[in-house]
DNA sequence: ATGCCGTGGAAACCACGA
């Protein structure tokens, strides 16, 4: 069963990328995140035509998140991460799917750090963190998946140096996730590839794919109960130099049935 | 050191992303 996350920087410029990269690779499960639309200009149709069942949680503009599942629904759990009913953000929606409970998250980038959108990635991350502690120690599988918005180390972007004032990279974004992390969970790119440099994300401009100058920032991170059965994991960078790409590669963890 | 690019939405520029 192969689980993907994928932000694919708007739904609607993405759709024949994004069907493509389902036709040719079939993930079980797909995450997808800044969809970029309101709840009815999702493209629900093409989906299911696709082969896959879906849940959606859209937002005018900004935000977005999906899980598609590969012949059935996902059975949704919630579509808001808890802690702030005041939060409008459309950032977290989570599903069970053959047994396996999938939270699907776009954490907020936070930039320009420090100030308020940093405090609210801080605010946020806590949040998900406290949820987390709900999820990491069920006896089933959980898989966190998402666009993280986090380095979790200096092994993770081209240039360490450039990043440390950025809200990526900030020390304190690094101890929270650190933090998160020390619940239990499996860093699965991390755990398949532990000296490897592996990167999800290249930005549009000054040829950062060309020039391989990436950051990982998109992570699928395992419990317990579903870390021994993990067999490969990946990230389909060649899909980043694909026509119209999104700024993101989709990356995945095979489990073992 | 920096949105130089890309998307969406509104209205031929701006907000936002990482």
């Amino acid at each position: 069963m192969r689980i993907a996350t994928y932000n694919i920087n708007g739904i609607g410029a993405r759709l024949p990328n994004l069907l493509r990269w389902l036709d040719e690779r079939a993930p079980d499960v797909a995450c997808l995140q800044e969809l970029k639309a309101p709840q009815e200009k999702f493209p629900e149709k093409e989906i299911r035509d696709a082969g896959y069942g879906v849940i959606w949680h859209g937002q005018k503009s900004w935000n977005g998140v999906a899980i598609l599942a590969r012949g059935t629904d996902p059975k949704e759990m919630r579509r808001v991460l808890p802690g702030d009913p005041e939060d409008v953000h459309s950032r977290y929606i989570e599903a069970t799917v053959h047994g396996v409970t999938i939270g699907c998250l776009y954490l907020p980038n936070g930039n320009p750090a420090p100030g308020p959108k940093f405090q609210y990635k801080l605010r946020w991350l806590d949040r998900f963190i406290d949820h987390a502690a709900t999820l990491v120690a069920r006896n089933e599988p959980v898989i966190l998946a998402g666009d993280y918005n986090v380095i979790p180390t200096e092994r993770d972007v081209y240039k360490p140096e450039r990043w440390v004032d950025d809200a990526l990279f900030r020390i304190e974004v690094r101890e929270e996730f650190a933090r998160l992390m020390g619940q239990g969970w499996t860093d699965a790119i991390r755990a398949r590839y532990p000296n490897e440099t592996i990167y999800t994300f290249w930005d549009f401009f000054r040829n950062a794919y060309e020039r391989n100058a990436g950051l990982r920032i998109d992570h699928l991170l395992l419990n317990q109960n579903v870390r021994d059965r993990l067999t490969d994991a990946g990230v389909d960078r060649d899909v980043r130099g694909w026509e119209r790409p999104s700024d993101h590669a989709p990356t995945w963890v095979d489990i073992r049935d």
